[in-house]
DNA sequence: GCTTGCCCTAGAGTTATGTCTAGGGTTTAG
DNA sequence: CTAAACCCTAGACATAACTCTAGGGCAAGC
């Protein structure tokens, strides 16, 4: 049993478009063709898809999933290659989760002073400072100027 | 005292390109200029612009930073759009983070079987389930077909 | 006062990753 | 045997996020 394109793009969240432009790119050439040139997607097919969206998600390029899989239609003689390629992308995968779990504790530092109950009086100090700031350099303030009943007159 | 765009273009890994593309883009409104036109950013200004790394290189798109931009030039008027918008974010990560553990979990069980000692015949069956499934479906193989030694005829 | 090395803007060009259109063949149900 | 709903390719178009170029102004050292 195969699939075609239009029932892959809804068993994954590639659209046909996506599909038909991965297998310009090289990514596809595990799927072959009926006898009328239309795609036939094999269940191992949608497994190796399966890998690519892996890989696609986790950051890596297209040039290099192109690589990986060019290894895996070589047969067995690249599982060492196959093996560098992916440690080398765990790496990079490791070294982005660090990335975001940092600034995600940055965010969530900004999102505790906005929740907090000072955090009108905390907001406003920072932008108080802010705007001495470019007062002491001899700058324009750029923030918007609170009004306090001043602007009618 | 002040930095030049290539002074803040060394202390962050922004180029000036990238520096002033971010201010086309309304995202540095609160750098104020000197006299000669050029740019002036203050120690507050580099801290902004910290926050605006954060985002970005958490996923954020330049037009929803501009819009936490905007809520900041606002004042302390805005604390709770400022919190709705980064507590939307902080969602959008953790599913992010989430997605990408669970990928490189696969990528794990991938290496796993690479690194294996039974590597080779582990990879092997698994193509050779595949090519089957091509046969079975009338399908043309598109894998290499392993030389052993049948070449020289 | 002239050269060098900054700074500026406007706008063109690039890269990566899709997304869509035009033109045409195939399959299936009536 | 024809209409509807698929499939195909080639190539144009889109989008985001830069990156660079051209043309020109400012500032510091000789």
């Amino acid at each position: 049993m195969t699939y075609t394109i239009k029932e892959v793009a809804e068993k994954t969240d590639l659209s046909i478009y996506t599909l038909r432009f991965y297998d310009k790119q090289g990514l596809l050439p595990f799927v072959s063709r009926n006898p009328s040139g239309y795609r036939a997607f094999t269940d191992g097919d949608l497994h190796l898809l399966h890998t690519i969206c892996c890989l696609k998600d986790t950051g890596m390029k297209i040039t290099d999933i192109r690589q990986y899989i060019a290894y895996v239609m070589q047969g067995t003689s690249s599982i060492d290659q196959r093996k560098s390629l992916l440690q080398a992308h765990r790496q990079a995968i490791l070294a982005k989760q660090a990335a975001i779990a940092k600034n995600l504790q940055e965010i969530d530092m900004k999102l505790n002073m906005y929740a907090s109950p000072a955090a009108e009086e905390l907001v406003g100090q920072e932008l108080a400072v802010a705007q001495a700031e470019k007062i002491a350099n001899d700058l324009p303030n750029p923030f918007q100027v609170a009004m306090r009943g001043s602007e009618n007159h």
